[in-house]
RNA sequence: GGGUAGGUAGCGAAGCGGUCAAACGCAGGUGACUGUAAAUCACCCGGCUCUAUGCCUUCAGAGGUUCGAAUCCUCUCCUGCCCA
């Protein structure tokens, strides 16, 4: 787009890990500076589920990831623009990242069909109807006003074949300059929420080097603000994952901030960030919380530091007075022990997938704190070499 | 003492002559969940084993009828309710 662009105008690299990729950066918008690497909580329909912005804010959280095709079709972006986008319908005032709408392309893969023109989708509240394409999910993001929007794009689920990963880069491609090109006419012409919306690209390509190159190299020529990793979590082994990254991230400019989208467990996300990724979104931690799995810190028969899970819902955990996790500073784990949450899961209480829900989102929090102080003391390299999910 | 309704897998509860190891719910268990159609979903839940259109032992107990019984008959035991 601007060809003087310079990722420092809003991104800044404090500092850079000696053994990997992993950096500390800075990532400045319109609503505050992110620390990163960072994690994003999901509030796809404009909520993280269960919680409230005060506390997301509380725990840590910087910047929380909303989804395009929900806010459209619920309540639509025309009412969000009217309330001052989602960051004055919501009241978050801190970052906003949207996806476009384009994991939908993917998830809802059975009511929509894929054209080149956009992606027909079949409302599931209402049964109509919508094409949703590159330009509309544009528009509808400047109505929202994230700080960070998304291009729409189109990849396959796995087992990965190349052809069709072929398909989808050049698809998705073509859709990105038509993209771009909405997006600068808003900025020009358009009166949008936020004027200091950067328009990210996305790289795919599956695990093939040849596509995830052509992919980041197309993304980069195209000028975006930033650049997002995505096609990954699809049901590939965590191998395949990394190589997608390393390939993406070996044709991508040093100095942009990178996004993984959709990863992943606490695993997933160090040996990304080892990979050179600034930020992540996942539904994981929010809701596996719903559904009874806590993650919890846990060393291995060596004494190194990682994480486990656990089924809260278990009997065995009925007499269990202790706490979730006795290294963790949520409230969940301050106030409450393991079977009175058991209890609140037992008999449908609200305030237990609520306890469990800011007891993991507490958890990525902080995991990602340790991170980027790890980072930041020239311990990363230890982190990384031991730490992971501990039976 | 008389009458009446019952006793089914851990619990509740269907079934009322074959297609019944026995619906369904709960409890219990296992597994999923990665840019949220997910406070959800799948599977297991008498025993054995080659996990199968397989074998064994079950529907309070005993004994019958029948080719065949959780289902019908007789007696016994137990429980709820009503009458004395």
């Amino acid at each position: 787009m601007v060809e003087s662009f310079s990722y420092m105008v809003y991104f800044d690299i404090l500092k850079k890990d000696i053994n990997s990729r992993a950096r500390n950066g800075i990532l400045h918008t319109a609503h505050g500076n992110v620390e990163t690497p960072v994690f994003l909580p999901i509030g796809t329909r404009g909520s993280v589920k269960t919680v409230t912005n005060q506390e997301l804010k509380f725990w840590g959280a910087q910047m929380i990831l909303a989804n395009t095709y929900h806010l459209w079709q619920r309540p639509g972006d025309a009412l969000i623009y009217k309330a001052g986008g989602l960051h004055g319908f919501m009241n978050w005032q801190g970052p906003i990242f949207t996806d476009s709408g384009g994991f939908q392309v993917y998830s809802l893969a059975k009511t929509r069909k894929v054209m080149e023109a956009g992606v027909l989708f079949q409302f599931d509240m209402d049964g109509r109807q919508e094409i949703l394409s590159p330009e509309k999910s544009i528009q509808i993001q400047a109505n929202l006003g994230s700080d960070t929007c998304l291009i729409l794009d189109d990849f396959p689920g796995y087992p990965f074949e190349h052809s069709r990963s072929q398909a989808s880069i050049e698809l998705t491609g073509r859709w990105a300059e038509r993209a771009i090109k909405e997006h600068l006419r808003i900025k020009e012409f358009g009166e949008p929420i936020n004027p200091g919306q950067k328009l990210w690209g996305i790289v795919q390509g599956a695990s093939f080097e040849d596509l995830r190159a052509a992919s980041a190299k197309q993304m980069t020529a195209l000028g975006f603000e930033g650049f997002a990793i995505g096609g990954v979590a699809v049901g590939e082994p965590h191998e395949d994952m990394m190589r997608a990254v390393e390939f993406s991230q070996a044709e991508l400019p040093e100095s942009a901030p990178k996004h993984l989208l959709g990863v992943g467990t606490p695993y997933d996300i160090i040996q990304a960030v080892a990979r050179g990724i600034d930020s992540f979104d996942c539904v994981i931690p929010t809701r596996e919380a719903r559904h009874g799995r806590l993650y919890i810190s846990a060393k291995d028969e060596e004494g190194r530091e990682g994480y486990t899970t656990l089924d809260i819902r278990l009997e065995k955990f009925k007499e269990d007075f202790t706490p979730l996790d006795n290294t963790c500073d949520c409230y969940a784990c301050l106030t409450h022990n393991k079977a009175y949450i058991r209890h609140l899961f037992a008999v449908d209480e609200p305030l237990g997938i609520r306890l469990a829900t800011m007891h993991n989102l507490r958890f990525y929090l902080n995991f990602m704190k340790k991170i980027r102080t790890a980072i930041e003391y020239d311990f990363f390299g230890k982190m990384l070499s031991e730490y992971k999910q501990v039976e």
